[in-house]
DNA sequence: CTGAAAGCGCTTACAG
DNA sequence: CTGAAAGCGCTTACAG
């Protein structure tokens, strides 16, 4: 079954046809007879026969092999995403090589070249968190290589995208505090590299400004997404002489940290300050007080980027534009009445 | 770059050279001259050159592609898993193919099927839930195809293996539970078709018998890992005359909502009963009271089972063994001192 | 409706 | 040290 594979050249020496009309019957060519196709067939099935891939992409050029890069495999958001597009992949015949890049800009060009080498037929991409230049993706969707870019997306690059409205997500997670009275608005940002975490910002300073909260700078901290600074920010945060009774975070680990950290310093949450992250993860309804987040439909949108990728392999809808999804506000107790 | 794919035809052509000069300087053939080699090398370099790998597997019957067949790839445990495979296979020129079973034997048997059809070099699998047959997989095994399995592992199937002494680790969780004084002992199990939930009820068994504390047949629970089912094992557990004093778990997720069921249910813990977890993931931490575990080294192991894979790629080493992973208890305030 | 032949991009035994 | 040729398992234009 594995060590003797069959090939089409066996199935038409056993039924004495040629290898060309075995080959048409398996594709069910118009051009082969009903009789023709269904010994074909039944033997194939008996033998439980496979084209071998790696000689009809020589021919076609293609691998019916997908490529998905991300910044961390061993994160919930982007496994969740890699299993949305799996479901929608597999079934159209193409299988997925997984690359990750550890948010590094040289793993990312790396594994994005591997994989490209690798005959993969398309990239679906989420670009990691300290990705500077991009030549290597321009390059490739210059020359009409297939690429959809995944919610870390950069205007540099013009490909179908799949995001959700940052901004306005982190508006309404601003407009939410306020909403409960908050008037001192801290906010932990992600990596300034990424596009999301700056369209946050726009977001939440549009809000302050909309509801005449005054815009503090040093409210405004570039935690990043190291773990490690997380505590030593809020702390300083709630140092200072009129500490924030608010604060939106980039995700819901750097929220967790800061909650952590917030009750290690017995602050109360939400009587002295409300906090809400974001993305809604599983761990959201773990912490105490169960923390507010926005959702963020990482699944439908993996499946969505997935289809995108089959559209246009299939030649249909020169989808060049950018599907927005949309989150919404989960309310729980970090951000409670008091 | 990619449109216009070059070949070593393309190379050849370009030097004045053979297509066979070309491939051998490529692979640092004895035979050909320094000076050829290095316009080779120079060549392919700024062309940014790499070979076909459709074209070579075809001749060698290889893909450089490994297959790797996880429950559920959007669960942390998995995806630390496929991220370390990931590490030590990539280095070595190897691609990774991803399909997940969803805890189907049905999946399971398509996915490793297309796969192998998809001609991957060799398998890395951890099985499903509910896989009651492994026919397949074994046919494969006969046929020297290589596979090598990753803790979730079957006796039917003789092939290397990845694991942890699962009866051992229960046993330690029972015997902590029991030096902290539990008299009353339930264990959460997972699904009973999975021989590492039969090792742990084993192990169970045995540190209750070892330290003389009797074995109550309604105290132990085939939970499984769905969980919508631990609330209502747990309350009523909770319910019994002579309720638990201590509850060990199938995993974390699994005493997570057992906790948060507690807790619902006002009983306190550690007070009235103790409880702990099973692979120390990232929740213990976040959950009050902080949940004792054990530490599960699934990074580690995914390393293993990758360069075991690579072993026998290289030929070398027939490894038939099992490699035993150690784990060691993460005590926490759940299984604290009252 | 079926077949012989060329070719996809490589590797490698054979020849020189 | 280098090259011509066969062949890996397919597809498909061409011929009948």
């Amino acid at each position: 079954m594995f060590s003797e594979k069959r090939t089409i050249d066996d199935l038409a020496r056993e039924l004495n046809l040629s290898k060309s009309t075995v080959s048409r019957a398996l594709h069910d060519s118009y051009q082969i007879s009903p009789e023709t196709k269904e010994k074909v067939f039944r033997l194939a099935e008996q033998w439980g026969f496979h084209f071998n891939p790696q000689a009809q992409g020589l021919k076609s050029h293609r691998s019916f092999t997908l490529g998905v890069v991300v910044p961390e495999i061993a994160h919930k958001y982007f496994s969740s995403a890699i299993s949305g597009i799996q479901d929608v992949v597999l079934p159209a015949g193409y299988n997925v090589l997984i690359g990750q890049s550890n948010e590094s800009a040289e793993q990312e060009d790396e594994v994005i070249k591997q994989l490209v080498a690798a005959r993969v037929d398309g990239l679906i991409v989420s670009l990691s968190g300290n990705t500077r230049h991009t030549d290597y993706l321009r390059t490739l969707v210059r020359d009409r290589f297939p690429v959809i870019l995944f919610d870390r997306v950069s205007d540099e690059i013009d490909c179908p995208k799949v995001i959700i409205d940052h901004e306005k997500a982190a508006y309404t997670a601003t407009e939410h505090l306020i909403g409960k009275g908050c008037r001192r608005l801290a906010h932990l940002s992600g990596p300034q590299v990424l596009t999301i975490a700056k369209n946050r910002i726009r977001g939440y300073k549009k809000a302050l400004s909309d509801y005449h909260v005054p815009f503090v700078p040093e409210l405004l901290v570039e935690n990043g997404t190291n773990p490690e600074y997380t505590p030593q920010h809020v702390r300083r945060l709630m140092q200072m002489p009129e500490p924030p009774d608010g604060i939106s975070c980039f995700n819901d680990d750097v929220a967790i940290n800061a909650l952590l950290t917030l009750k290690e310093m017995q602050v109360q949450v939400p009587r002295q300050v409300r906090i809400i992250g974001f993305n809604n993860e599983k761990e959201c309804r773990i912490i105490e007080p169960n923390l507010s987040s926005i959702e963020h439909p990482v699944v439908r949108m993996g499946k969505e980027a997935a289809q995108l990728f089959l559209n246009r392999m299939n030649g249909k809808n020169p989808d060049q534009g950018t599907v927005v999804f949309e989150t919404s506000l989960i309310e729980r107790a970090s951000t409670g009445n008091i």
